[in-house]
DNA sequence: AAGACGTGGGC
DNA sequence: TGCCCAAGTCT
């Protein structure tokens, strides 16, 4: 905590707030993406879509263009699907208890327990990437969350879990995770933890590489589906013919596919009236 | 319960 | 250059 006090990020925006829609819209657009391309994101998000209220009345067509850059397009769906149902069913008011939160889309364990402790201000366990490799490296020895094992390192953070301060505390593992005992390259010889550290005195074990990475990325579903929704973020509409061209190499095969998929998750519609013709979602109607 | 799901930066 | 990684969630 004292390394924390002396080196902790506090002025990151949304440790500013207690206010849990903003926590929460910083917590989704954190999931799987760093704080430095979060931060001018989230500042103009907020400043756009104060509360949940306004949020649920964009259409999600301009959400997901206003997400252009953060990655897992779906993040902004879910977003603006959660600021709906908050708006529907809690009176616009973000809950911040955890198994409420976990009804929400986009809301798992983590960005539940996130919201509870950071806005809320209760004591939980938040464990991510961070706090989950500080733990399993610094109390169990292991390589990492996924050597030491889910339940260890979960029951580790509840013991390790103060009975005052618990957001503080949260906040230091995540802080001491992401700029000291990084993944790649730890930063030992100054980790406040270095004397005890259970990791250290193992030998400094690595995980096994995990593999995979077979096919180029650019040859993935994924990155065709990435282009096609930037595409349609430039656009009003397009034809099926227009979005198969502007994929390179074999993607063009798979058109019909990739459109499926992404209609299926509600990323893109046919424009009403039409069968080849997509366009970013407008407002559902009725509701 | 593996695999899918974007994008950009670091080394 | 190419691979790894980043405040996860859903199916």
């Amino acid at each position: 905590m004292r390394w924390y006090r002396a080196n902790g990020r506090h002025d990151l925006p949304w440790r500013l707030t207690r206010d849990p829609y903003a926590v929460l819209v910083s917590e989704v657009m954190l999931q799987q993406t760093q704080v430095d391309r979060v931060k001018p994101y989230f500042v103009d998000w907020m400043e756009r879509w104060p509360d949940a209220a306004s949020l649920a009345d964009a259409e999600p067509a301009e959400v997901i263009r206003a997400w252009a850059g953060l990655g897992y397009n779906r993040r902004a769906l879910n977003l603006h699907r959660a600021a709906v149902k908050v708006t529907d069913r809690f009176e616009g008011r973000v809950p911040t208890d955890e198994d409420t939160l976990k009804t929400l889309p986009g809301i798992g364990p983590y960005t539940a327990a996130a919201v509870h402790c950071f806005a809320g201000e209760r004591r939980t366990p938040v464990l991510d990437t961070n706090t989950g490799r500080v733990i399993a490296r610094a109390r169990l020895g292991a390589a990492d969350m996924r050597t030491a094992g889910d339940r260890r390192t979960r029951e580790a953070a509840s013991e390790l879990l103060p009975s005052r301060g618990a957001r503080d505390w949260n906040l230091a593992l995540m802080d001491l995770g992401a700029m000291v005992c990084t993944a790649r390259k730890p930063a030992c010889d100054r980790c406040p933890l270095r004397n005890g550290c259970a990791w250290l005195l193992a030998g400094s074990p690595v995980a096994e590489g995990a593999g995979a990475a077979a096919v180029r990325f650019e040859e993935t579903a994924r990155f065709a589906r990435g282009r096609i929704v930037d595409a349609l973020r430039e656009r009003d509409a397009m034809e099926t013919l227009e979005i198969a061209d502007l994929l390179p190499g074999a993607h063009a095969a798979n058109v019909d596919t990739y459109l499926g998929g992404l209609e299926r998750d509600g990323l893109i519609e046919r424009l009403p009236g039409t069968e080849r013709s997509w366009r970013l979602p407008g407002k559902a109607t009725g509701r």
